[in-house]
DNA sequence: CGTATTCTCAAACGATCGTTTGATTCTTAC
DNA sequence: GTAAGAATCAAACGATCGTTTGAGAATACG
């Protein structure tokens, strides 16, 4: 049909392989997904994977190099409408910051698992991974910061960082479903992540908002 | 010297066992990190693993009681300082459940390494060790929640429960040193983590404040 | 058409995994 | 001192891991 070789299967080996392994690698993490799995999940053949990708780590950076570079896309995008102006407020940069990646979560098939397959990369302390990460997403967090700068002009740079830091942990905790918490079975999935991210936008503005206080123990 | 057989070693091999998991675990992952790399570290046989503890599950489980235990201890007395008191204000039932935590990551030479272990678990999805988790946490969420609500009339039980679910996926991701800002070379590891706590405890105490507002968008 | 290239496939590679075995060493108790 | 028990050890078990191989099938291009 198109240019693709063995083509017209429903979907392209690597796209197939790309699916599985995100699912895969949410689930049971990197090292607790093996290739078998992810090849017997993407009904391919073993071999396949180091044909069309070379390695296993360039498979594990592939899988999020398709999805970050969309998600940094909507951000900056939604950065973009609201950055600069009189009127915006820091719920607005809060929300171009968490609305993406909520709707990352539920667009598609594989979009949710990915949201948990970020949760990981947090977690792992793979170096080459954290490095990887840092790079595609560090340009984004430093726009956002300098946004939240001017909003929050009574905080310094760095105070700036340490709470989006927390931000975005918690963000990327909510958003992976890692709560303790078990949402009813009642409450659709969707409706989970929305709660979770009109709480986490409140939340993440009060904290925000709180004015900086000098060098002493928190309480007392 | 003692009633310990092979003893007068400067520790029992199961408590090296214990240590080295710990530190293992936290670096490369429960799947990441094998039983020879462990009893390499531990300077102990292969076969010590099986033999003290069952199975490798059998030790991840044991590597979190250990801590878990005076962790949630040192919470629920930190706790009943505070409770039921009328001067009691947020950030005091805060800092109860935060410092122990930052406590136990400073203490002892395993302690630091068990923090990032327990964010291990909430990446994991492990079901078994979910379930583990939940059993030996769930009943001090629950205390906290009681009197987070106290302090709270004006928000439901369940929105207290969904604020704290954020504020310990943020304290999980904060104590676990987890942010992709890395701290600077001459800043101490224990100042780190108290400015952590300090900001984490703020942050938390202006997102607990924050009223509740009707199911709506949280923007606009 | 025929040749070249791309892709798939079954099979096997060596390495490492968790676990087990059986002999050996140390400790305890009478 | 000697038997019973607890702990350690080297070695091997079968299973699974990521990766490689070489032949064969499907596609591309002249």
């Amino acid at each position: 049909m198109t240019s693709a070789p063995y083509a017209s299967r429903e979907r392209s080996t690597k796209e197939r392989i790309l699916g599985a392994a995100e699912a895969l690698f949410a689930t049971h993490g990197f090292a607790g997904a093996s290739l078998r799995q992810v090849t017997a999940a993407a009904r391919v053949n073993l071999a396949a994977v180091n044909y069309h990708f070379g390695s296993k780590d360039k498979l594990i950076e592939e899988v999020f190099r398709r999805r970050l570079d969309e998600l940094n896309t909507r951000r900056l995008a939604a950065l973009a409408k609201v950055a600069g102006q009189e009127d915006t407020s820091l719920e607005d940069v809060l929300d171009a910051y968490i609305r993406p990646a909520l709707d990352l979560s539920r667009n598609d098939g594989g979009g949710a698992a990915f949201v948990r397959v970020l949760a990981r990369a947090y977690a792992e302390h793979n170096e080459t991974l954290r490095k990887f990460l840092s790079e595609n997403y560090g340009h984004v967090l430093r726009q956002f910061a300098g946004e939240f700068a001017r909003l929050l002009p009574g905080l310094a740079k760095e105070e700036i960082y340490w709470r989006l830091d927390i931000v975005t942990g918690a963000l990327t905790y909510a958003m992976a479903d890692f709560g303790v918490i078990q949402r009813k079975n009642d409450v659709d999935e969707r409706d989970h992540r929305e709660t979770a991210a009109e709480h986490l936008i409140r939340f993440a503005a009060a904290g925000l908002r709180n004015p900086s206080v000098s060098t002493s123990t928190a309480t007392r």
